[in-house]
DNA sequence: TACCAGGGTTGAA
DNA sequence: TTCAACCATGGT
């Protein structure tokens, strides 16, 4: 069952999908420039589940949505401001719901439903959220649609480094993802909960994941594939507070990782990664300080930002990453 | 070589 | 309820 505001995103989809075929459109609401998100998507050299072509004008994508695997080229529509897919299987070519299938994939990655505007209208006001705005004018906040990626990542990435973080998950992904060799370049989906479900922790540690880290993505995987834990049912409660209390629960999932999940995946609004290093460490460079801020004066800050908390720290990772 | 990195759990006070 | 100790390892 979908709530008011899933149907709601789910008529914009429909309204800004063009199905041509070999080739489709997606239209986004409000501001959208398609090179801000290459940019930040061609972030690090280690990315393992797409890749950003050299000249940095697209990105290629072995898709996995609903029940079909669909090879994507994404690339920028007229001035920049759509964003046009090429299906490079011809199976998908006579295969609509495949094409449907993949355009909602991206439409969800690239966050096109969400109107930039009252978004920028807040930010005008706002010291610290106004010059990034104008700086970073179009860029959407770039998701992780599956759950279970989404989780596997932000557990990968606690306490360490950013480039660490993308070589763990490129081991974790080529070890047991499925994989496709096209044009000599090898396509990878990210491993099942099911796949991950059946290993131990000491399938895991080779990877040099620590054992603790190894022990939360099996748990999180066991839940998965049993089926406790679900996108679905995280979308269906009633408020953020509550996902919160329902992801923090499962050993492994802090605060941090919670809001990271609620931000980049389930899209709420008001996530809010309150101790980030990385946010603080933003809100230290742009106004000079000598010290990072405190998750008290960071909440201080955030105080203005109300019901914008996530798009507010997307825009301010993206002065240092 | 220290110190830090897009944290979390545990157990004591 | 709060807080320090511990976890462990690559990057700089």
């Amino acid at each position: 069952m979908m709530n008011e505001a899933q149907l709601a995103a789910e008529l914009a989809f429909q309204e800004g999908w063009k199905d041509g075929g070999h080739e489709g459109e997606l239209v986004p609401r409000g501001p959208f420039r398609f090179s801000a998100a290459l940019a930040y998507m061609g972030r690090s050299e280690n990315e393992c589940l797409f890749y950003v072509d050299q000249d940095q004008d697209r990105v290629c994508k072995w898709i996995e949505a609903g029940g079909e695997r669909v090879l994507v080229e994404i690339f920028g529509g007229p001035e920049d401001r759509t964003v046009r897919l090429r299906f490079l299987d011809e199976a998908a070519h006579g295969n609509p719901q495949a094409r449907l299938a993949a355009a909602r994939y991206v439409w969800e990655w690239f966050d096109l439903g969400t109107d930039l505007d009252a978004f920028y209208r807040l930010a005008e006001s706002d010291l610290l959220l106004g010059p990034l705005t104008q700086r970073f004018y179009g860029l959407r906040c770039i998701g992780i649609p599956d759950l279970f990626e989404a989780l596997c990542w932000a557990i990968l990435g606690q306490q360490i480094n950013l480039a660490f973080a993308y070589t763990l998950k490129r081991r974790f992904v080529e070890s047991y993802g499925a994989s496709m060799a096209r044009d000599g370049r090898t396509y990878w989906t990210f491993p099942t909960p099911e796949t991950i479900a059946g290993l131990s922790v000491a399938d895991l540690t080779p990877l040099q994941l620590t054992s603790k880290k190894a022990e939360y993505v099996l748990e999180t995987a066991a839940r998965m594939a049993d089926g406790r834990l679900t996108k679905e049912h995280l979308l269906s409660l009633a408020n953020a507070q509550a996902v919160e209390r329902e992801l923090t629960a499962i050993r492994g999932i802090g605060p941090w990782t919670a809001h990271y999940v609620m931000m980049r995946c389930l899209r709420l609004p008001s996530a809010f990664p309150a101790g980030d290093v990385g946010l603080q460490n933003a809100v230290k460079h742009l106004f000079g300080m000598d010290s990072k801020p405190t998750p008290v004066e960071l909440q201080r800050l955030a105080a203005g930002w109300s019901g914008f908390e996530a798009y507010a720290t997307f825009y301010l990772w993206r002065v240092l990453y």
